[in-house]
DNA sequence: TGTTAGCACTCTTTTATGTTGAGTGCTAAT
DNA sequence: ATTAGCACTCAACATAAAAGAGTGCTAACA
C-alpha cells in the first residue's frame, strides 16, 4: 500500500514538470490539457485537493494554481524523476589538455558546469587530509631565507618561505633534506604525530628549530587548503530566476558565494553523509547553509585515490532541472576522476 | 576668464554634494535653503538653467530636479572636491602581520577596502614584467618528473612540473642547476632573449630539451600572473545602489567581476597613463570597460620596487564618495608599498 | 461510484483615472 | 540683478474598476 496511487503520481509529476519549466503556479486546466491521462479539470481539481492535503503541493494564495512543496520536490527527486539516459555531455577534452595548473582545471570545470546548467557551480580542490608527502626540499634562497617545497602524492606542490637567523652551509642543508625526506616521506598529515616530531627534532640537533618551522609550514599547508580552496562560477545565474533575484535574497546568496568560507559547511556535510551514488540533493530547508533555504543544492564528491576527495556542487532555485543537473554532475564526477588519475599535473 | 564664475561653482558644488548623498535629483529650493549663499530658489533656477546649458547638469525629465552629468562629475573631481585631511584610516596592522601568503594579504586588503567604502574593490597581484629571477631549482620528484621552483626578487615563488622521458642522475641535475642559476640569475622576463636561450641550450648539450622546458615554464610563470591574478571583494555592494541594481545592469557588472579577465583592461589602461598622484578617476563613459559606463572607477597603482607594479581599483556608482574613495586608496597604496618593502614574505 | 459540466466565488493582475507634490520656466515687480 | 508669483509638467501614489485565472462545490451523468 502506497500513499500515492498511480494517478496521483502522474498528476504530481505533471505539476512539478510544468512548474520547473514555467515557475508559475500551475492550474487544473493545464494539467487536464497537457497530460496523457484524459481527465477533466474538475477531476484533476479533486486530486489536487488531495495532494495538497497530503502536503505535496501548496497554493500561494486562494484561486491560484499549485506549486510543489519541499516534500513534493523530494518525492519527485526520489521516485518520479527518471534517470536521464546519460547522453554523455562530453566535457570539452581540449580544455583539460590545454590547461596545466589544477586551479585552472577546476575553475574551468566550474565554468562549464555553470554554463551547462545555468545555475551556480562550485567546486573544491581535493583536500589533503589523508594525502601523503612524496617529496620535500629545503633550499637556501637568501642569506636569511629558506624555501621549503612540498610535493604530495597527487602532485600538488606547495611552498613556504622560512626565515632563519643565519645562513646554513651546504652540508647541513643536505643533511636536513635527507633527514626530512626519509622521515616524512609517505606520511599523511594524520600520521605525523608527536612521536615523529620528537624523533625528528632529536636527530636535527641544533637545527631542531628549523625542523619546527618546516613542520609548521607543513601543517600550514595541510591546513590551509582544507579551509577555502573553493572555486565558483556562474554566481550571477541566480539573477535569472525571479524567485531568487529580489535584492535581499540575491544579495545574501551572492555574499555566500563570495565568502567562500560559508560553502565549506556544505562540503563537510556532503562528505559526512556518504552515499552510494555519491550524489546528494538538498531541497530548501534541508540545505546545510541557512542562506540557501530558498534554493536547492546538489552535490557530488569526486575521489582522487588515497583518501583525497573534493566536492562539486550546484546551487539553483528549488525548481531546478534536477535531471539535467544530476546528469551533469555524474559525468563531471567521472571525468574528474579520470583526469586526476591519468594525468600527472601540477 | 573662466567658464564658471564663483557663484556657479558654488551652486554646482552644492548640487553634486547633495546628489552624492541622496541619489535623488536635487531641486532649486533645496539649494536655496541648504547653502551659505543666500539666494532665492528663483535665482538658483536661473543659474541652474545656465549650468544645464553648459552641460554640467541635466534633468532626468521635465519638472524634476537636476543631476550631475559626467562633465559635472569631472569638474567636481578636478576642481571642486577638497582633498580630505588624510585622517589615517589605519588599516588594521594585525591583519597584515598574521597572514602569510600574499594572496591572502591582497584578498584581505580588497575586503577592507570594500568594507570601508561600500563599493566593489579589486586588487591585482604585482605583475612580474620586470621582476628578476633570484633563485631557480630543478628537483627530481619522481622517475619521470622534474619540479622547477622559481623565486623572484619580490620573494614570489612559483613552481612547475616538468615531465621527462627518463630520470636524470644526480650529477647532471646538479650541473643543470648550476647552469640555470648562473645564466638566469638576476634577469627579468624581458632580458631573457634569444641569445641567452641559445647559449643556454648549447651549454646544456644533450639536455637542451629540458632547458627548453624550464624556459617554457619560466615564460609561463611570467605570463600567467600577468593574465589574471585579480582579487575582488564586495561585489554585491553594487546592489545597494538602486541605479545599478536593476537586473540587467547588476548582472552585467557582476559578470565582469567574475570574469576577471575583463578587469585586466582596466589595469592596463591604468598602467599606461602614468600620473603624478598615481590615482585616476574614470567617470562613466571614460571607463575602459564597457559594462561600467554607468559606474565610476577609481584606480591606483602601487610599486614594489624593481618595476613590479600592481593595481587597486574601486568600482561604484557615479555618485560615489570620491573623497573617501581616493583617500582610502591613497592610504592603502602607501601601506601596500610599506608591506612589500619591509616584510619578506612568500 | 467515479467523472464531469456548470457556476459562484476569490484573489491577483492589469488598466484606467484621479490626485498630489515637487520642480520648472516665465513674467512682472522690486 | 534679484525675487515673488503663477501656470504648467510630470513622476509617483492612490483608488477604483475590469479582466482573468483558478478554485470549491453541487448536481447531473455513465
Amino acid at each position: 500500500m502506497q500513499e500515492l496511487d498511480e494517478r496521483k503520481r502522474k498528476i504530481l509529476n505533471a505539476i512539478i514538470r510544468n512548474y520547473l519549466d514555467t515557475g508559475e503556479p500551475v492550474g487544473s486546466r493545464t494539467i487536464s490539457k497537457y497530460s496523457d491521462l484524459n481527465l477533466s479539470s474538475a477531476t484533476i481539481r479533486n486530486e489536487m485537493s488531495d495532494l495538497e492535503e497530503l502536503g505535496y503541493i501548496l497554493q500561494p494564495h486562494t484561486s491560484a494554481g499549485r506549486i510543489p512543496s519541499d516534500k513534493g520536490y523530494r518525492f519527485y527527486v526520489d521516485n518520479l524523476m527518471k534517470e536521464k539516459t546519460q547522453e554523455v555531455t562530453e566535457m570539452k577534452e581540449f580544455m583539460i589538455e590545454h590547461t596545466e595548473r589544477m586551479e585552472q582545471v577546476l575553475q574551468q570545470m566550474a565554468k562549464v558546469l555553470a554554463e551547462n546548467t545555468n545555475y551556480t557551480a562550485m567546486i573544491t580542490a581535493p583536500s589533503y587530509h589523508r594525502n601523503k608527502v612524496k617529496f620535500l626540499q629545503l633550499s637556501q634562497v637568501d642569506k636569511e631565507q629558506l624555501l621549503a617545497v612540498i610535493v604530495t602524492e597527487g602532485n600538488l606542490v606547495k611552498n613556504k618561505m622560512i626565515s632563519t637567523r643565519e645562513a646554513l652551509d651546504n652540508e647541513t642543508l643536505l643533511k636536513l633534506n635527507i633527514l626530512l625526506n626519509t622521515s616524512l616521506n609517505g606520511l599523511s598529515a594524520e600520521q605525523i604525530n608527536l612521536g615523529t616530531i620528537a624523533r625528528l627534532k632529536e636527530q636535527a640537533g641544533i637545527h631542531s628549530n628549523i625542523v619546527s618551522d618546516v613542520l609548521d609550514a607543513l601543517a600550514g599547508v595541510f591546513q590551509e587548503d582544507e579551509d577555502l580552496e573553493v572555486y565558483t562560477s556562474g554566481t550571477t545565474n541566480i539573477l535569472k530566476y525571479p524567485e531568487l533575484s529580489d535584492s535581499r535574497k540575491a544579495s545574501e546568496l551572492l555574499n555566500a558565494f563570495e565568502e567562500k568560507k560559508q560553502l565549506v559547511s556544505l562540503v563537510n556535510e556532503t562528505l559526512a553523509s556518504e552515499e552510494q551514488t555519491g550524489i546528494q540533493v538538498y531541497i530548501g530547508d534541508e540545505s546545510p547553509i541557512q542562506n540557501m533555504k530558498d534554493c536547492s543544492v546538489v552535490t557530488a564528491t569526486y575521489q582522487l585515490g588515497a583518501g583525497m576527495t573534493g566536492t562539486i556542487g550546484i546551487i539553483g532555485p528549488k525548481r531546478m532541472d534536477y535531471e539535467n543537473v544530476m546528469d551533469n554532475l555524474k559525468t563531471l564526477k567521472s571525468q574528474l576522476d579520470a583526469v586526476f588519475q591519468n594525468k600527472k599535473e601540477n
